[in-house]
DNA sequence: AATGAATGAGATTTCATTCAT
DNA sequence: TATGAATGAAATCTCATTCAT
């Protein structure tokens, strides 16, 4: 219901009916409608953030585009496994408590650490800032994939990776 | 009041009371708050388009990097100048009337249909998707402005435009 | 507009424009929207009055049965050339003011002092009450004639005043 | 409340108080003032046809004076039962869900089935239309009592029963 | 622990009325 | 005298939250 008529559309009597409880049981449960927000976002971005230190894992041995491959695709599998999950944490959603936007600024620490190190390494032109180049990546794919869910004719997931793998800051300026 | 409380978080009474009319002059004007947030946003919207527009009318002749920087100067310019009028336009907004979103999607079509020309002019690889590339880097630079006018310690905007034709597709995949 | 959509439902604005005038206009000319109403009221009212009189004048020398008749001819007529006028008048309406109901207790006293000296006569048989029977006749004429104009397969005037006058208190218990 | 003050001037907020609990309950529990007021009206309406078929029933083998009396005798014990659900029922009240006029047309139906049997029995003169009769006698009776109610000098009961007997066209038109 | 009727603060919206032009 | 933009009181209605059962 966050995912689709949006946070500030839905209420929390028909949040407990559709759970199937009275609305006390509701907040028996929940501080808030804002806390159950919160909480469904948190999960989804930890079990995202899991996936992808996974897939990091496994690549950590292989070239840097076949490990931006693997995160990449893990983001995009994630995206495809649970949409609904993928648009409460994408999606954006206003609210006391600073609730909306958190996706958004998800992650972009770890990959502008990332991208600094292979600058220092020669890898990355110099004339990219590390910070705003993450951000950026991380903006582009996520909203990417909240309109490839979406669109009426949208690209293979094959085609979505690549592109994005071929834009990666880390992969587009080796020189 | 639309880009910092946010949509959801302001009412009638206080936008009439900030302009400094009654609440009933406000209805005289628009039909809905959503009505003023979307006239707003088509405003700014348009504003955007134009100066884009422009700066890609004066770069028609130059050589392609020299064209996108002309026009991710030009957006970062409308960012600068009016940041309230940029959050408006993309941090997003829920609300009936599905005022949200919309500047999110902006432009993509145009984008689009350039890169489709590189490609098909053997400058673009064809391992790209261009409707992919278009929403990612519209999407990506937007919301790394959006995180840019608020961040603790954001890097010049020079810097910034150095970085964002430095990812821009058309200028990334050349080879 | 009060004969139809009601009192309670026309408001200033729609009658100063539908009478061609300003809103300010309106109030030059009428103290309230319930001053207009009650104008109306009073001038539909004096104007049914003066057609009743002339109609009794004219017949006064007649027979009772026809004196009768005269009067409901020309309630009746009075209904039909002015089927608006004749509903905002009857139709009641509430409203600050005691705007409503002023019509149904219309020309009363008048009928009952007239059945009052047809009892003294003799001519009217004395278990009547005549100011019930006064109201009794007045309530039901004015309402019949109510749905009347409304109604979907409605009897001729002739039919509706030959009825009407065969249940006159005067006529009817004459014996 | 809707009797006396009129469905135009009461608001949600005091019916809600005067009944001892909150707005919120009163939305719970009606859609609207009108549905408070329809619900109301179609209690009473339904109350009132119930007294007069229980009336009639029991008066079913007597003179049709007698049957005319007794249903008249139970109408006035209507009102006099309970005053404000009359006013209710028979005062009307506009506004949306065309609340208002619904009690005047009442059972006007049954009656003018009732007046033309009579009429084909030779019983009623047949220069009588028995629709318009009925519409009359009805909306007579309902706006008698509505005067009677709140009468300064009213007649007895028993006097407007006998006028009311003495006027019915079944009665009158008896040759 | 679960429930859902009750609550009332607060938001939206209308409209009679005023008043500067 | 005519105007209509501006006004804000008042009415309607919603919904997050509480609490007795």
């Amino acid at each position: 219901m966050f995912a689709s008529p949006g946070l500030a559309e839905v209420n929390t009597n028909t949040i407990a009916r559709a759970a199937g409880v009275g609305v006390g049981t509701f907040y028996a449960h929940f501080e808030d409608k804002f806390a159950l927000y919160r909480e469904l976002m948190a999960n989804g971005l930890a079990m995202l953030q899991q996936r992808l230190s996974e897939a990091s894992q496994a690549a950590r041995d292989q070239p840097i585009e076949a490990q931006v491959r693997a995160t990449v695709a893990a983001f995009v599998d994630f995206a495809r496994s649970d949409p609904s999950l993928y648009r409460v944490v994408f999606a954006g959603g206003e609210g006391p408590g600073r609730a909306g936007r958190a996706g958004v600024g998800f992650s972009a620490r770890a990959m502008e650490n990332r991208l600094a190190e292979l600058q220092q390494a020669g890898q990355l032109a110099s004339a990219i800032d590390v910070a705003a180049a993450a951000r950026f990546f991380n903006a582009g794919q996520s909203q990417l994939l909240l309109w490839w869910l979406d669109a009426a004719d949208p690209p293979s997931p094959a085609g979505l990776i690549d592109t994005l793998v071929a834009l990666h800051p880390a992969v587009v300026c080796r020189r």
